[in-house]
DNA sequence: GATATGTATGTGATAATATAACATGTCAAG
DNA sequence: CTTGACATGTTATATTATCACATACATATC
């Protein structure tokens, strides 16, 4: 593990969905996540080769969702593919692995601020600035999985997205 | 008020996601949506047009939801025209007024089998049938309310939706 | 090291979904 | 009967996503 040092120390603020919507050490924030990504892959033996390693990153830049057109001219312009399988293959990998995330409202992705803690993540997306935050989901997936359980259908995936104002940008209007 | 014999009584299966699932009677279901549609309408003061009524009723025909194009290509079948804004916009109108729900994650809309009722729902879609189900998602919406309040986000829009296998189908696999 | 095998990437073409912009038509208020 | 608001029709185009096939690369085996 490449983590001796616990996450949940060197990051207090990771573990609220403010953390997006906050000042904080993005720096942190965002190496952290490649880093534990890094390892859950050698872990599971798949590999996180340049084009999904630099996708990923780029996801990591902002907590925002970004296209998959967006996504790949900026891998054209450092030099990988230029057709849209390019993108939409490195994606398809990172979600599949959970190290990203599709945002269906916005038809873009998101990097996935928790790699491999398991969660079943809700999504706060702020209409204004396009801040998108991971917010904790238990609670809203039991709800969801027990309104489904009583008629008796079988949850395999959801998603949960809110549209809405951030903290900073209520608070502005 | 069209409605002289509640609909509960009617039609008590329509008070359960079970509903879609199992069998009904679905002339019931449809016929009841749509008056409910069109008394709305003509309370609200918009217009259930030709056009409007004709996707709403085309929507309520199965608990699935359909695409934009195949809407469309049914309304040119019938005189209506032809171009993707016909049915975009007839879309949008029972959107916005509640008639219909657009599920993200299939690109897709479906009638709102509670139209009025001011409920928030979570989606319920079989994988293999493809059929889809409003859940009373009162709970679910309260628990991510609760979440996004924590982190001082305002909900104005929310979207819930499962993919899984419903029951009939998960008793056949 | 050569080579077979699976996986990943590159590329061209096209499919599927959605919107912009503007012209025309319709309805109801004044 | 005209005006203004809303609705529809139509052309064009933007945006998002996938298919199909060729090439390259890694690694496991001989």
């Amino acid at each position: 593990m490449p983590h001796d040092t616990p996450h949940i120390e060197a990051c207090p603020g990771c573990q609220t969905p403010d953390l997006a919507f906050a000042q904080h050490d993005h720096g942190h924030c965002s190496t952290d996540a490649l880093s534990r990504a890094e390892a859950l892959a050698l872990a599971r033996g798949v590999r996180l080769t340049p084009v999904r390693r630099r996708v990923l990153e780029i996801l990591l830049e902002e907590h925002k969702a970004m296209g998959a057109y967006d996504v790949l001219t900026r891998l054209a312009a450092e030099g990988f593919g230029n057709q849209p399988p390019v993108a939409y293959r490195a994606l398809e990998f990172l979600e599949d692995q959970g190290f990203a995330h599709r945002i269906r409202r916005l038809n873009a992705f998101t990097a996935c601020m928790h790699p491999g803690e398991d969660h079943a993540p809700a999504f706060l997306i702020c209409r204004v600035c396009d801040t998108v935050a991971e917010a904790p989901a238990a609670p809203v997936m039991a709800a969801l999985t027990k309104a489904a359980t009583q008629s008796g259908f079988v949850i395999e995936r959801a998603n949960i997205e809110a549209v809405g104002l951030c903290p900073a940008c209520a608070g502005t209007a």
